[in-house]
DNA sequence: AACATTACCAAGCAAGTGCTTGGTTTGTAA
DNA sequence: TTACAAACCAAGCACTTGCTTGGTAATGTT
């Protein structure tokens, strides 16, 4: 049913070698195949090799599992999105690159850990929900900030807030349907997004 | 926690006015506020008003609930985003309806019920999304005739699966943050989201 | 009035859930 | 070698879950 080894998986860069890193690659891989739900400690355990009980070791719920695989989703992907703002002056470039980043994030490396970011978001407790949002509007500052931009040179002509929304709505859309391995390249797909941006 | 009984909530137009009719909606309100996972059959029982073991008369299993409020949800919005289509002859204003219509699905009366089918679609059975994946092609095929024709026009210049996937993304999108008792309205949106699909 | 069908109740079972507990092994640094 | 913490095991508890069973009330049809 299920990959019976976490070396045989594609690996989430998010998380670290060590032994609490490869429970987080782990959840993340399962809660991204099965769900949140779905997965029940004892699978995990089972996965990367340890009895279930031992996981309350290194976390005290498996609530918490999760709400970790999500911050530090955010975290490095809010650190490639600063990068990618920070890589020209220009905000038409600048707009392209945080496509891309974004596209990067949803549809490739840690396409897996996003979707689970995506799909599992209500699964979280609220105070969880609470926390990982405003970590969220940190993020979602590097764009408003480019937007801004755009809008003073009038590349954008409607609400910032609602525009944003559109853009990233196709962008984080493609969890559903993206496939690497299939014809559509991330580049080709940044100039789309971009095109319908800012045409 | 949750409204005490079933006559306080909005209506969501899919379903009629039967006992089972009534089941489906109270069910895809539950499914809607809490998740799939997290509404007990017991819960759903009492919300409606019945014991939970009677829910079985009905339907043979919890996941056969589910599927049904997916299904009629579907059939729905199929219906309406036909009458949309065939509202005009021009491509550029069928677009325009299409948009419209898939807007008011998502971010109008049907809300609540489209929300489970995209967020709760992991939770059914591989048969089940195969089944209601025939009927989700009937209506994208709505969509492609009409994409097709701008794309004759010079209209639309890329890929139409494609296209119409980071357009859909954009409407889709709007089940995480529109609120119809905010600013924003349907007509705005659509217009929105019109410019940015074809200009 | 007689019957059939639909709708429901009350009780509970079998299986699975997250998590705890008390102890053992493994790695690391003095 | 000793000391200590991190990592893990084996077993199981307390609880919830979807669903079944055997029966009763309501509803509609002829």
């Amino acid at each position: 049913m299920i990959a019976t080894s976490i070396e045989q998986i594609p690996k989430i860069v998010c998380f670290d070698d060590t032994p609490r890193g490869r429970l987080l690659q782990g959840a993340a891989y399962l809660f991204y195949k099965q769900g949140y739900d779905k997965t029940t400690v004892r699978q995990l355990g089972e996965f990367i090799g340890i009895q279930s009980g031992s996981l309350f070791h290194h976390f005290k719920s498996k609530d918490e599992i999760l709400a970790t695989v999500m911050e530090q989703t955010i975290i490095y992907n809010f650190a490639r999105l600063k990068e990618a703002a920070e890589r020209s002056n220009d905000p038409e470039q600048q707009l392209r690159h945080l496509i891309k980043a974004e596209l990067l994030s949803i549809a490739g490396d840690t396409g897996a850990a996003m979707a689970v970011l995506v799909h599992e978001w209500f699964a979280l407790s609220k105070e969880k929900q609470d926390y990982l949002l405003k970590m969220r509007n940190e993020y979602e500052q590097v764009w408003l900030d480019v937007i801004e931009k755009l809008r003073v040179l009038g590349k954008v002509k409607h609400d910032a807030f609602i525009w944003r929304r559109l853009v990233g709505g196709s962008i984080s859309w493609t969890v559903t349907w993206y496939r690497p391995e299939g014809k559509v390249k991330i580049d080709e797909l940044t100039e789309m997004v971009w095109e319908m941006a800012i045409k």
